[in-house]
DNA sequence: AATTCCATGTCGTTG
DNA sequence: CAACGACGTGGAATT
């Protein structure tokens, strides 16, 4: 049973030692498990930034597709991580477990020692499905576009990611009175840096069509921020109200 | 020994079934332990948005302060999760365990329903230590307090964090002609949305101290794209290469 | 590979 | 609690 590949069951290991740790860990990752492992460790990394850990009781699961995360008891983040990408090694050092996870094109590398394995795990996941998310600023534009008058009366979108030297505008059209209108999405409350990213549409787009173009921008989010109101009024610019899911 | 709460040795339960898996689940949650569940599941998320991920085999983990991480083989992010403050349930219904983490303000609900359980574990994790993280935009910002001829010859800095209309400003200074200087500071290359953060800084201060005051706005950071670099041309700012750890 | 921008971003700090 | 900005942001889409 256990050299059966479509084999589901996980293999699992209590306390072992670190050899024995070792070969579990490199047999699952030369096979595409999935290895999880809990037990007291230090960790190490270097690459973009570089951090130290002290040691610790911590949860550490490398992936098939080489991604390696270390959490702790508390928080969503894991405390140290490597992207996907990466090669996973493992080897027994004195008494310890080295678990490395390195990667080039950023240079980085997580070194995980173990001065004791409380347990190990090894698991091969089928999963063919993917995620469906509803309520992100694609939403937000698709509900815009099949019901412009959400927006303004008379608003008609011309464009969606119109390019402009300054990037690409989601939502460009008119107005009632023929102006040129260009929205800004966000699916959430907006701050400061949603009135900046609009107004460097805005600016790009009246440089680019001629001197006198008089362009109307609107930040489109749930709601706004004081600051961002009052960033939005210096510049000229405008807010509209909406969400991306029906209620607001 | 199961009743030791300083045990540090985990629990473990193989193929349980749903009332097993169900008692298992809910003793590890109320002592505080971190919980891991691998198994075929279905996952139904609803709060800032709403999702819904179909059958299939993932690694579940409950952390003491309220975490749930739904991992599937692939990707460094969970494909599911819950933040720090949430109640986990769990409950066996039909042949099912169902495990949900629910929080309010805002209101969300993740919910797991595994169809099978392949393995289940609870650890008591001890972890006192913290990370030290190296080569942050903090690092940049002590480098130039202490060097500040790194970024240009004559540089005088004055304060750090002072506060504008529009935010507060890196660091604030005098070049070696008496102009005023602001920096923002990035800890890697840079793109668009940072010049229009400093842009917006170096906007409000030459409103707030007087009409015609020049300010010299610049930009340090390892590198900047072709973007931002016309970006800055544009609205007469500056660039200073310059990397939170020593070497360029 | 590089750039740009969204994200259930998460996380810390500050008011 | 809200707001603001950093982050080893991660990830997708586009060039």
């Amino acid at each position: 049973m256990a050299d059966d590949p479509t084999d589901r069951t996980p293999r699992t290991l209590t306390a072992p030692d670190a050899s024995a740790a070792a070969s579990f860990v490199a047999a699952a990752v030369e096979r595409d498990a999935l290895a999880t492992l809990f037990g007291r460790c230090t960790v190490e990394y270097d690459g973009r930034a570089a951090s130290s850990l002290a040691s610790g009781d911590r949860h550490v699961m490398l992936k098939p597709d080489g991604t390696a995360l270390v959490h702790t008891d508390e928080g969503q983040k894991p405390v140290n991580w490597q992207p996907p990408g990466c090669a996973h090694e493992c080897r027994a050092n004195g008494g310890d477990l080295v678990v490395e996870s390195v990667r080039d094109s950023p240079a980085e590398r997580l070194t995980v020692r173990f001065s004791a394995v409380a347990f190990a795990a090894a698991f091969d996941p089928t999963d063919e499905e993917s995620l469906d998310v509803v309520g992100t600023e694609a939403d937000l534009k698709r509900r815009i576009l099949e019901e412009p008058g959400l927006v303004e009366s008379g608003f008609r979108p011309l464009a969606t990611e119109r390019q402009t030297p300054a990037g690409a505008v989601d939502v460009y059209g008119e107005d009632d009175a023929g102006r040129t209108v260009v929205l800004e999405l966000k699916r959430r409350r907006v701050g400061p840096d949603a009135v900046g990213q609009l107004n460097r549409y805005v600016e790009a787009l009246e440089r680019d069509l001629h001197a006198g173009a008089t362009i109307r921008g609107l930040l489109v989010a749930p709601s706004v921020t004081e600051r961002a109101r009052a960033l939005l009024a210096e510049e000229g610019l405008e807010f509209v109200p909406l969400s991306p899911r029906e209620e607001s």
